[in-house]
DNA sequence: CATGAATGAGAATTCATTCAT
DNA sequence: TATGAATGAATTCTCATTCAT
């Protein structure tokens, strides 16, 4: 944090300055590119030439193809912690189990409705490193204990529960939102349907429903 | 004319016996890569090496190597086809609803365990051709026509909830069995309480439950 | 030549004969791919499917590419010498020198009307093996021997007078018959010039108008 | 703002220098392939490797071979082009008749002159594509205009005449200094009886000659 | 730091030719 | 003789990466 005394405007360092807004101009042609054309047109001195800089520079920042890609799949994550975190905040308050599902429905629509070419491959065409991937399935871990701690003590194995919320919304939307190429129902009047169906499977799996 | 008796085992004329070898040599070490490797490392001379034949005999048989992923995409289709086939007689004869969600994930698990690795980079790396990508669609409209029947006057909107509980068990069944790096729960135990959300849908969506 | 004997369908042998047959369909199946595809196009496999052979009957026999090739090139300078021997009958007839311009450019007409497309492709584009090269030089020697010998005694340096007329005339025949892509007049007007001109040269090349 | 005085040479940024040569060097090693091997030895890798450059580098700089071949193709026409531009000056004036036949066939012997074997290679074995073809025909085209400006009102259809001329001078020298392989007489005789015989044409074809 | 020319390993594809059947 | 499956050297072209300026 700078010092908040009387410079009113601040000496920004020019070169790091400079060098961030290089940063996200090739992030950013890159995303594009990805999103646009897919894994098999990102190639890094197209992604240089549509940043508008050298393919030197691209090096310069980025030690290799796969940094970059890693990194704008990382920023993409980034984006989806960020909701994730914004939306938890509403999950975790004592919610209604009714709730829950509309709750649950949207947010992940949410989720896929951001940026979904890239969303897309980056989830199936791209080969992103380890680490990267460990990001996301702890973003998808994240999401499973917020769900869960809503449901303890409120359903019967409430971490199953939640994973199978999780994993089937998240599966139903991104197929709807993401992957489909001219399916047959409206995403949204699927969506609702599932909104439905996650309802009917919570009213069902209270404890006392299957004890008694 | 030859006999037109006990000819179980046609008189395969030994060149196109060898050129079927090879074919089927070829579309399997294809197919091994993919699975294996990926689509990255999907090349037609490592094709080649590994089904121990010469790069001139892979295209011999396949114009390019979009036609040979193209093939193997089928043939795996194909399987697919014949799976549904089979299942389909089961859930055509008037079925309880009850059971419905029984047979139904368990033959998209069926479906989906079928080399899942290939499964993998054939549903989400491999750029498969247009014919091809029509043949999975009309592969899923079939699937949920098949359903759609035996909802048919069961629930409201039979077509609808058709599609969600066909695309919504195969995205998650498809997430468990064919994209899943290490999760938290087992498969088994994720695919019994999918079972058990899909019969708590079904009970609630019987068009009396929403009239009354 | 055969005997004139009583036999009426003489005993033909099969195997001489058929090899005949498939040597000659070859051949024009090659022909016809060379006219219609050009060099590039001429590859031995393409031939043999095009003949209805086998491309190991192809080379059978037919050593190598090049033999082939140079066995067409050899049939139509062959029917190039035939129509040469023929008219040079004409020609070597105590002919008008006046009648000589006509005869030239309508017998070189007509040695370059017979499937000019493949003559096209025989004298430019493929590459021909030194022998028939020499062939064809010998073909044009033959030529102008021809039309030496009638000017012999009429004109100054009669062969050279004949290597003008010969050299002249088939280069702009062959140009407006068998390069000619949309030229600006028709050939047909283009060769009655070319007339009018070699009969103006001859009667200037008369020995006496020089002389005198 | 520079001093807008003497700059007479060009501040060439280095880089575009060195990458002029890279190309410059990628053209020449083309054409002396092209023309010391011919068409079928016109390889990329050989065209990398007589230029001293890597294969990446050709490619840098042309899309591929057929833009390659087309740009020696285009380098050699525009120095033809340069040749008639001049020519055109000396026969564009007020000139006799008589001195035509001259300037004509020199002139057809200057541009043949220039890379005989190069030119060889690009008028019969290279495959151009359609714009370069369009090229050297508009070079033709443009022949021909320069002669019938010349004729026009001192000869009967002046157009004819010229494109006699120009397509006969051009064919025989053509094939006298480029697809001559041990001919007869030496080219030099044959072109001045060629000049003769041109000039016998002109004489010949004066308005008055037919009509009186 | 930035530039962009240069590199070259790697991948797809073709086709003349061989040879077991 | 005839067949046609198989071969593999040769060729075009791509693109991640380096490095001199």
């Amino acid at each position: 944090m700078p010092p908040p005394t009387q410079r009113k405007t601040p000496v920004r360092q020019p070169k790091q300055r400079r060098s961030q807004d290089t940063v996200n101009t090739i992030l950013s042609a890159g995303a594009r590119i990805l999103a646009e054309a897919g894994w098999s047109r990102f190639n890094t001195n197209a992604i240089a030439a549509r940043a508008g800089v050298s393919i030197g520079s691209v090096y310069e920042y980025f030690e290799s193809k796969q940094v970059l890609v890693d990194a704008i799949a990382s920023a993409h994550l980034a984006r989806g912690e960020d909701l994730l975190a914004r939306a938890s905040a509403r999950i975790a308050h004592p919610v209604d189990l009714e709730e829950l599902a509309g709750i649950l429905v949207r947010g992940m629509v949410a989720l896929h409705a951001e940026d979904p070419r890239l969303h897309r491959v980056l989830s199936s065409e791209a080969p992103l490193s380890a680490p990267v991937r460990a990001r996301a399935e702890r973003l998808r871990l994240h999401f499973v204990d917020v769900v869960a701690r809503v449901l303890d003590g409120r359903t019967k194995a409430p971490r199953l529960a939640a994973q199978l919320l999780v994993d089937t919304t998240d599966a139903a939307v991104h197929r709807w939102w993401v992957d489909d190429d001219g399916g047959l129902a409206e995403p949204q009047q699927l969506a609702a349907e599932l909104e439905r169906m996650v309802s009917a499977y919570l009213r069902e799996a209270r404890p006392m429903d299957r004890a008694g």
